[in-house]
DNA sequence: TTGGAATGTCAACAAGGCTGACATATTCTG
DNA sequence: CAGAATATGTCAGCCTTGTTGACATTCCAA
């Protein structure tokens, strides 16, 4: 450290500031998955299923091919998990109307209610959170997130908050 | 939400506030491994390899017990990671002393150089993020990040810092 | 001294990533 | 219209990293 024992306004970015941010995140997303992951459990499905149907909700009517692009894995991969959520009545897939190559992906009664239920354990933490730590707090912990994302990340991030709801 | 247009100082809390900072977390959590999964994979290891090394370099010395405790998996799927780091002269593992049934996990010399490759890489990025964020931000970060971790992940969280360095 | 508890290892299985190859339907382009 | 490009789905096979079960060793307390 060239400050040596610097000023307070740069003591956030010694190592050891740096290392605490690094084993919070690790700690802090094990707190974030797990009320989802317990309910996934009970119902043989996994994080990737949560994924699939959080996006599906969020931009109801997305392609695959946009999928894809949000959750970041292989079509092979996502394709196993869209069959077994379609087979199970959790996901429809309607041929575009538009582009017949397309296929349109909608929660069903069913898929929704599996989100709601996903959700709300998890935005029931995420607003416990907030509340403990505070409305400054919360924006510095958004700013910091959205520091954190490859420029491809924020822009999906930013996309999302755009996007039509119809 | 039962406050209405409520003022400004609960408009955090709504729905929508809650679900960008899920998916500010999702998105943002893949930023966060992204360069230590690249260095990682050119060496055929994977994230867990990188759990292993980062918490031994914490606390060396640690038995496999202790480990799995901060790590949060089995024992089983510890080993088989940590058998492949001692094999590949990353880590070395020591019949304890007073106790031989534990084993005591230190960095060998490569392990410390992994060590250090893969914390600078991730030690970066989140000098980056905290560098745009600014101090106040950074540490509203850690309290969200702190308020959402489950009770026993913030007792191993907070040890950390208290570990004796030796 | 002996039986239970603690610690660690080995074997086998499953989820969910990945690559590669290929089929199909559709759309676009020259 | 022919052929290239695009969007999707599928099969096979591999890897990492979770899981459970079985087992060996070591320690400790009755």
């Amino acid at each position: 450290m060239a400050e040596g024992a610097g000023g307070q306004a740069l003591l956030f970015l010694t190592d050891e500031q740096l290392r605490k941010g690094i084993e919070a995140m690790f700690f802090a997303y094990r707190g974030f998955t797990a009320d989802p992951d317990r309910i996934l459990a009970e119902k043989s499905y996994g994080r990737a299923h949560h994924r699939a149907i959080h996006f599906i909700h969020r931009a109801p009517g997305t392609t695959v091919n946009n999928l894809l692009a949000t959750l970041g894995v292989t079509k092979q991969s996502l394709n196993r998990v869209l069959r077994s959520l379609i087979e199970d009545g959790l996901v429809e897939s309607r041929v575009g109307r538009s582009d017949k190559r397309e296929r349109n992906l909608h929660l069903t009664e069913a898929g929704q209610a599996l989100e709601r239920e996903l959700s709300d354990a998890q935005r029931e933490r995420m607003r416990a959170a907030y509340r403990t730590a505070g409305p400054e707090a919360v924006a510095g912990f958004r700013q910091v997130l959205e520091a954190m994302m490859d420029d491809d990340q924020r822009r999906q991030y930013e996309r999302l908050s755009e996007a039509p709801r119809r």
